[in-house]
DNA sequence: CGGAAATGTGGCATCGATACCACATCCGGC
DNA sequence: GCCGGATGTGGTATCGATGCCACATTTCCG
């Protein structure tokens, strides 16, 4: 057993049947060439005559020569793994994302190896450490600790934080417009007559929550209203604990309006109100940043900011491609990808 | 670009800062010991004594020394990267199998390369080249087509299939077990007294949607209910057209129960339902294969089969790793993993 | 107390592809 | 007709860790 609960570092295995696999040796006797000419032929950007590369690749087949991606790695130190180390993937939010990032990965040539850091730091440095074993030339992170990046980057590997900012980072980074959605979901809110609209929030410390919650209060301060500090519901990141956040905040409040800062708390939240058989939105409006599936087959659908979540994934690893092929300045990048309201019939007017 | 839309098979890029990493060499220097010590000492299984072990150790430690997978996997023929290729990480189900099997590939320090190959043959196939290149030791698959699983075993790659079998391959496979929660919905549904049960299905080629179907018709056979063909509904695996497949089965034939044989096919049938303000489970009741978390959010809750899936994705994993390890006999190995039915809401008795 | 066995460590070749340089060949120009 | 320069190909060292064997040292037993 490894200290501190770690995972055992794996060492391989011995592997019982060590099929022989073809070489560039093999495919270069096989077309006649030296090795040197199999490899640019097949590979490397470069010099090799047409008719060469035709041979070659035509050998190459032939035997069914398929590089060994380790060996390449080595000599030329660096590879086509992306790391992609993410909270959760059964939450649809992570999944939709690390499918956006596999599709755009995978139609340029590279593999993602993906790690469930279940959003322990011990964990996610962890796998950091992993990633650096793998020579991988770059990382996909939503951040649980500045540790990580800053590792990795120290290490020569490119990275990008995804969704969220911790503190001031060095490293490229893909955010939801979290402030212009959030707030255009209070604007649509307002709208409709509400003003005492309760905030129900895990964190403001990252830019996620800092940005939602400024989006919420932009929109109060643009109708000159001013926001009730009390309506601000702080909870954990657990639908259950939301639930019950909810139920504290509906037993000691008036709210005409509830929003929910994401897709795990909306779950509690609408739980809560349907136990109490308020009705949605008659008595009481109900609204969630982070659109996923589930809230468009209840009834009735809610009312959410669609984060383009998968979008967001493909601008993380375009970006961090760009950035490997050293096709970007210097400079740090900040991607804002939209996010778009989708009003659905859970919200409605204020009552009375 | 590269023919009939296949992916690009991406060159390393030289990257700009190659930052020296410390090697096994230096960890010698370091430790005042041979290099091949501190192979040993580090990873090996064997000999070091204690004494030199610490020693490396420390010394490894205090230079930041990170092995270089790509030297070890060359050098020792295999890796501690497994290959998984599923369909679709955005349907709950794949996302829970892939979280299960990374969990427990990371628990036993390997990892996880994900592939999701949008139930596309050429895809797969594509893929599973890929991993070839990459050496990897196994790999888990919700195969498409079973040349995949082939062109791997033949290339000496451990190969599970997971959720489904194509014809009789000769692959280790983990399976939900489909006919047993199949039919102990149905009979669920039988003893509620419903006799005209329809069932939405994509697929019964497969052993999934086979066992599905035969577990459908053992629960009526028990029953000495003969089952009306008719009211097997064929669809595609597709939400929208299950919910056509829906009107059309509910336009055309009597029933007071229906069966969806998965989550994908139960949102068309879902959607159908509401649309005629049918009262559930009161007019018509509603059951799922396959219990995903929606299933649990929306009025009435839905009556299902959880197929406990991360729980089958980590038994995939472990059977891999075991034969990988070489713990287990040459015979094939076929687990299956029981299924739980799981009653709510939206099945109730018969009308009448 | 001698020699055989056990124990622990170092040396060297090697995994497979590629970087880099040398060089053969062909070309045109003065 | 000779030489400088393209152009394309081959040769060789190398990436970093480990497998394997040799061998120094210690331990144990007759």
């Amino acid at each position: 057993m490894s200290p501190r609960g770690q995972a055992a570092r794996a060492v391989p295995q011995p592997t019982q049947p060590p099929v022989r696999r073809p070489t560039v040796q093999d495919v270069a006797r096989e077309a006649g060439v030296s090795p040197s000419t199999v490899s640019r032929a097949l590979h490397t950007r470069g010099y090799a005559s047409p008719a060469v590369r035709a041979r070659v690749q035509a050998a190459a087949e032939r035997i069914g020569y398929v590089t060994d991606h380790n060996a390449r790695n080595l000599r030329s130190r660096t590879s086509t793994s992306i790391g992609v180390l993410i909270s959760d993937l059964r939450n649809p939010f992570y999944a939709d994302l690390a499918a956006g990032i596999e599709q755009e990965l995978r139609s340029s040539g590279y593999q993602m190896v993906l790690v469930n850091d279940n959003g322990d730091p011990a964990e996610e440095l962890h796998a950091a450490e992993t990633l650096l074993a793998m020579r991988v030339p770059g990382v996909i992170v939503t951040p649980v600790t500045a540790k990580c990046p800053q590792v990795l980057q120290d290490n020569g590997v490119h990275v990008v934080c995804a969704d969220r900012e911790l503190g001031r980072s060095k490293s490229d980074v893909v955010l939801s417009d979290n402030e212009t959605g959030a707030r255009e979901l209070t604007e649509h809110l307002i709208a409709l007559g509400h003003t005492r609209i309760g905030l129900l929030i895990d964190e403001t410390k990252w830019s996620t929550g800092a940005g939602r919650l400024a989006g919420f209060r932009a929109a109060h301060a643009d109708s000159r209203l001013t926001v009730d500090e009390n309506l601000i519901a702080y909870t954990s990141f657990d639908a259950d604990a939301a639930r019950l956040t909810t139920r504290k905040l509906l037993n000691e409040h008036e709210v005409t309006a509830l929003i929910s800062a994401n897709n795990v708390l909306a779950q509690g939240a609408l739980a809560e109100l349907k136990d109490r058989r308020l009705k949605i939105p008659r008595q009481i409006s109900l609204a969630a940043y982070d659109d996923v599936p589930w809230m468009s087959l209840v009834q009735p659908a809610l009312t959410t900011v669609d984060q383009s979540t998968v979008e967001m994934g493909r601008s993380c690893a375009r970006l961090l491609l760009a950035r490997i092929r050293g096709e970007l300045t210097p400079k740090r990048r900040v991607v804002k990808v939209p996010a778009r309201l989708v009003v659905r019939g859970s919200t409605g007017p204020a009552p009375r």
